[in-house]
DNA sequence: GGCTCATGTAAAAGCCGTTCACATGAGCTG
DNA sequence: CAGCTCATGTGAACGGCTTTTACATGAGCC
């Protein structure tokens, strides 16, 4: 094994020559563990083996320590759903079926992350850059709506792809912040949330006009909606 | 002016005669003032006039005092959704609209039940009787969706009446707790939080078959999806 | 080799939650 | 009304947390 400066105690000088990152992984694992209210800065100065004082070098104070968490957690979300959203292929309603998956997949996997970012109550202006991660990130649902909402089928008002956007993010930030986490659901579901998602946002694209029951080649307008086939629930006996 | 136990100190023996009562006001200021984390059982205490030590006499700890806020809150928000469904009067689709804008004004209005309720990071399983309270308030959206599910178009999958509540209530979830709050609003909107929700919730009705351009009379099948007229979002120019 | 400055420590102040022994007095009992 | 009792409030104390300050260490550079 090579490890040199590896966690806990073990081997170390006067300075720990990681502490940054030694702090911010430490609390990612005890925000996972007991949410971001129940998060220590002492703690995680404990966990990285150093005294409560030391974090003070790193970070202005516990805010910025969480600040810095829910940036990073923006900057892999943004880049989770960039890939889920793989501009588009192989047909624009798969490709955004894929980003909501991949926003609950993210809640789910990374729960301290999402709370940081969601559920922290930082206030949301008093970090420029902050806010910044956090629009990137949301820039992609908004491409991938402008791209959705262009499919739009003619004859029909097109939907604002803002709103849309806005619409997608509402229902996939609801769905996973009420039954999302795996760990501590909040609540006994008759489905998993994937699928609420996923139902749900067929249901809503229905609604403008797309077709989603049947997914080769691009979406295209529908003049009759979904006939008698069995809804985005699945088969009603 | 005819008080008698009025806040801070004032006129007071050596007991308060309403230190629960008090407590529990004290505790919705602060929350509102400084969100459920920021809250701090001794200013409540202090609020009251009474010794830091004094509210354990009627909570077993400052956990418990929210989760009595939280039921509080799930108890006027039961009422208040009964109120505005209104037994869908005077037509389903309204009343369920209806019912969509007393959520949100009830997250606006009282943001301190509201994060008590949904943000407070309690685990919901160790509190049968505020489980029971929130199970009262979700039953309400749960009935209105049966009626709403009821009136399906005939020919089309009728949808299950519990997935349809669990999605208004994650899109309702969704909007209030991303755009909901007016004094910390999280995010710039081009429109109120209150016509992205409406706009929401009609689309997906639509997509489930309600025609909803029309308030009229009772919701009925819907054979061609809202023709050429505008869209809920809305005249699109 | 010696300086400097980023990085860590120790100690302390102030706050909070929580507990415990004790004080008070409201309301019942007779 | 006297006296008892018990719910309710107090004061003091413990441990933990956040944050600040003065001081220690040693890595990197000349």
């Amino acid at each position: 094994m090579s490890w040199r400066k590896d966690q806990g105690r073990a081997e170390r000088g006067y300075h720990h020559g990681n502490l940054k990152e030694a702090l911010l992984q430490a609390a990612l694992d005890l925000i996972s563990k007991k949410g971001p209210a129940g998060f220590t800065f002492a703690d995680a100065a404990r966990m990285a083996g150093v005294s409560p004082a030391a974090p003070y070098r790193h970070f202005r104070d516990r805010d910025e320590l969480i600040a810095s968490i829910a940036q990073r957690g923006f900057e892999q979300f943004e880049s989770l759903l960039t890939q889920a959203w793989d501009d588009g292929r192989p047909d624009t309603v798969t490709a955004f079926e894929r980003v909501g998956k991949a926003y609950l997949a993210f809640a789910r996997e990374e729960p301290a992350f999402y709370s940081a970012m969601f559920e922290s109550g930082l206030p949301p202006d008093a970090n420029p850059t902050l806010m910044a991660a956090s629009e990137r990130a949301f820039a992609i649902i908004r491409a991938a709506a402008e791209r959705l909402a262009a499919l739009a089928p003619p004859g029909m008002p097109r939907p604002p792809a803002m709103m849309m956007a806005l619409h997608i993010w509402s229902m996939s930030h609801g769905v996973a912040s009420l039954f999302g986490r795996g760990d501590a659901a909040r609540r006994k579901l008759p489905m998993s949330p994937e699928d609420l998602l996923e139902a749900e946002v067929l249901i809503y694209l229905r609604g403008l006009g797309f077709r989603t029951d049947q997914r080769p080649g691009t979406a295209t307008a529908d003049d009759k909606p979904a006939g008698e086939k069995a809804g985005p629930w699945g088969k009603p006996k």
